[in-house]
DNA sequence: ATCTAATAACTGACTGGTCAGTTATTTATT
DNA sequence: AATAAATAACTGACCAGTCAGTTATTAGAT
């Protein structure tokens, strides 16, 4: 946890020029701030992390958190849209156009994957978990602007593969739910159990057979289909 | 919300006798608290309950609140653990007993479907998440008294399945990882995101969804099984 | 170049509301 | 009468949010 402040700095200014006690940084603040909050309610949640401490974390004073944001609120929520913007849906559009429906659910699959591999990424999600009670307008946000796009992909690849043979017949929007699990899983369990449970949680295993797993459970009916 | 306070009863005694303003009761008093704990624990979240209205709720006054905890963190601590008790593992050694992996895993799965269609249970797996943060310790004992010993029966069932040829050669550890995701899934969407969503959740079609696609990912290849 | 006035950025001590926890007192029960 | 159960008024710590004052930076004047 390195500190991104400027009041080091004093060391690297020319010999006998005293350092300022601060500089004028107003464009560099808010991504600092951003950056210093995400840290603090990823670790204490947001009602109990405290204001002195993102201000301390982003080099400033509380006073100037107040010139940059509104209220504790405001900066929780524009953090999070922050980390909205950005978003997965980025590679989608390239993998809307994958020649398979196979292809493109694996594509769906490893940018998703991916994306939770960067931790400061893989924060959101067990924050509006977390925080849904006080925010339930971030939560239907981010239901809307991630959640339900990226289903919405994933049910039309099922559709196409059910279609056009690829697959079996299968409820697309239920089918949806389970791709999606394992990386909920995912993002959740490395943000409340890691640590603490027999063995460190190995994303890539889980995917590699949660792909494995779904390519079977897809898989058309080899071709004795009678009725039940 | 219905009121399970004792001081509308005045209107239930004898006639002419006035009814006391409270009465003692100390042996129903804890499960009233801890009741009332959960609804606004899980409404609100630790911190932002608040004492006066978990005692409103219970019918007491927050005085009383303290005759029974110490303190708001040894209630909530206490309430966590009481949900832990009768745990899905009352269930669970019966299904040891299962004939075939097959039938014990998809009885295992059952019992944890039926346990999170209790509203009540299924607030504790949301309410450990979102508090992981400020109640590390609750997290580990869920994940050694729950989470654990449901795995390691999953596990176990799959490694039987493969010793025996029910089921194909997979990683145990990652697939009963995928067994548990969608009952994670279902336990925090139904809490953070019912409501807003396009569709209700139904966690009936889910389940059925998911035997589904987890038996046949883990059905055994049909003849050719060369190597690779 | 150097000085000076104006302004934007920043600070940190302060305030006021909230709420966990305490206690003096009242009420029920034995 | 004695005791246990419960109340409600109280206290004090905490912290979000404020603001009067300070310091860096910029722009204009000389």
């Amino acid at each position: 946890m390195r500190k991104p402040s400027q009041k080091q700095d004093r060391t690297k200014d020319q010999p006998g020029e005293r350092a300022p006690r601060w500089r004028r940084r107003a464009e560099a603040r808010p991504a600092e701030i951003f950056d210093a909050a995400l840290t603090v309610f990823s670790a204490r949640g947001f009602q109990a992390a405290k204001l002195d401490e993102v201000a301390k974390l982003a080099g400033i004073s509380k006073g100037t958190l107040y010139l940059y944001f509104e209220s504790k609120t405001a900066l929780f929520e524009a953090m999070a849209l922050e980390l909205m913007r950005v978003p997965v849906l980025a590679g989608l559009d390239a993998i809307a156009g994958a020649p398979t429906a196979r292809e493109g659910l694996l594509g769906l699959m490893q940018l998703v994957g991916r994306m939770l591999g960067d931790p400061r990424r893989s924060a959101l999600p067990k924050l509006i978990v977390s925080e849904s009670a006080g925010f339930p307008e971030l939560a239907r946000i981010w239901l809307k602007t991630v959640i339900q796009p990226v289903r919405a992909r994933i049910v039309e690849f099922i559709e196409r593969g059910v279609a056009n043979g690829e697959f079996r017949a299968v409820d697309p929007w239920e089918t949806a739910k389970l791709v999606i699990a394992p990386f909920l899983l995912t993002a959740i369990w490395l943000r409340t159990f890691e640590g603490l449970d027999e063995r460190p949680f190995d994303t890539a295993a889980l995917l590699r057979q949660h792909t494995d797993m779904l390519l079977r459970g897809l898989a058309p009916e080899p071709a004795a289909i009678s009725g039940d």
